[in-house]
DNA sequence: GCGAAAATGGAACATACAGTTCATTTTATT
DNA sequence: AATAAAATGAACTGTATGTTCCATTTTCGC
């Protein structure tokens, strides 16, 4: 065993990171049951940080030894070290956003009130991310964007706080060469410029309670006119949702009353270069679909 | 036993937040070595979710008994039962987006193609949250805010990927009724919206390599007239840091090509309440400043 | 198809663990 | 100050845990 410790030119990993690298390139070489429980302990992270031998082994269908083995092959002298590593990801994980909203809400010991301002923006800001990575769905996704990808002009609606997302689209759009028509307030001509819209178009509505009347009217006369309708919005019950071919729920949180826009922008910014990269596929290179 | 479990009108926190409010309802009538530990684990949770009794007993500086006296006061039927609530913390905090943009960059196995591009940007704007809450100094803070405070009228300078910031600037300071200038370049009446500021008023300029010539520019000018400049930028050498009176270091990650604005969003809300805050405190009745 | 080597299942084992018990000390009450 | 009640420390105990061992099966080379 000493002899083994010694051969083994490189370190063993002491972190989440470098153990997934070493698995995943030892995956070919381990024994049936051995994989089994690399699989499954790559999947299941937590488990393994948490459960006892027994209970993993259970779960993972295996016996008891076959995780010590599992161990042993990796270099580590027993499921008990290795299990050290599962630990070690969790510990180092930052402090959840979750807890952090809490806590600058509630006492204001340290940092300035300014400081707590920015953290609690931060923090919802972190939290809508977190809500939205779990809760969006592939299909309607995957829907959307074709659907966009077959619109000649994408028209984007958006009033107040709302503005900013679209107008971000629009500029992203715009540098990835897809045809677009941002509708503003301020130029007065957006019935004018409605009334070009055809249905081999497309539009993004996106609009948050209390909905602004504008949004919400363009929209219904869009899609009256057969002009399919990419909602982003906050519940079922918008006004957009209703009428919309695809819509998505996004639940921004909130601090001080202002609602964070980051998981607005960042679903904006998928559809947008979703839409790109397919006609970048369709029109230039195969490869290009499939840049790193 | 049974009775106690039936006297204790609320049920256990099954989720670490309740169970953090729990023991602050209870500290001051806890006896003071089980005192000792509730302090040790709310400051140590992560002790708490790994270690053994013994272990934490010891660092604790307390026999492994009190800890099982402990979770019994709080009503757990034993320390386990109050482990798992540690546990279940760690367990619910979602994948640092540290780690998934790794995953995210690396192989396509799971998930639509779309999905991921989504969950690039997900973790873009979450990666320049968590850099953000780091590196942001609250002296700096607090000098800007104090600056915009003073000012008459706020000008807010952006173009291009900057622009949808500005926008939503704009927008929150008119809803907190602080006047403020958008300048855009579309109506064409920049260097006259321009002349009218004075060193009474402030600007916020926000500009990323590659530096938007105008935006630099007007914050030139307007520098060299005398009104001070924030500025919100991505390094010492970008043009704007040279002539604000105060400035950011935004680092923002970027996918694709395309910076997230998550975290430059989150300070521009911050600034913004900031100011409005310090108006209502100024203003009005002094307890506005000290706000729930 | 035979033999050796590796892999696997399952039971046995030593141990480290949470929880209990009880004697002692501290705190509160009268 | 005396007494009762609560809190604490420390040894003890049953149990559940990680690990080892060995018989059996599977895999691989010849």
């Amino acid at each position: 065993m000493d002899d083994m410790a010694d051969t083994v030119s490189e370190a063993l990993p002491r972190d989440f990171e470098a153990l997934r690298t070493l698995i995943l390139d030892r995956r070919e070489s381990l024994p049936k049951r051995i994989a089994q429980v690399a699989a499954y302990a790559l999947d299941n992270p937590d488990e393994i940080a948490f459960g006892t031998a027994a209970s993993i082994a259970s779960s993972a269908g295996v016996q008891p030894s076959t995780l010590i083995r599992f161990a042993q092959h990796l270099g580590y002298d027993g499921f008990t070290s290795l299990q050290q590593v599962f630990r070690e990801r969790l510990r180092e994980r930052t402090t959840s956003y979750e807890e952090r909203l809490t806590v600058v809400r509630g006492d204001a010991d340290d940092g300035t009130s300014n400081r707590r301002i920015v953290d609690g923006f931060l923090a919802a800001a972190s939290k809508s991310i977190d809500v939205m990575s779990r809760n969006i769905d592939d299909e309607t996704l995957d829907r959307a964007i074709d659907l966009l990808n077959g619109a000649e002009t994408i028209y984007i609606l958006a009033r107040r706080r709302s503005y900013p997302v679209a107008s971000y689209i629009a500029y992203a759009l715009g540098k990835l060469g897809v045809r677009s028509q941002l509708i503003e307030s301020a130029s007065g001509l957006s019935p004018e410029i409605i009334s070009f819209a055809t249905p081999r178009d497309a539009v993004i509505a996106i609009s948050f309670s209390p909905y602004a009347s504008a949004t919400v009217e363009e929209a219904r006369v869009l899609s009256a006119n057969g002009v399919p309708v990419v909602a982003i919005t906050d519940s079922a019950f918008s006004p957009l949702a209703q009428f919309a071919r695809v819509w998505f729920e996004v639940a921004e949180a909130d601090f001080g009353g202002f609602r964070s826009l980051a998981a607005t922008m960042a679903l904006a910014m998928g559809l947008t270069v979703g839409v790109a990269e397919l006609r970048r596929g369709r029109k230039g290179r195969k490869s290009a679909n499939s840049k790193a």
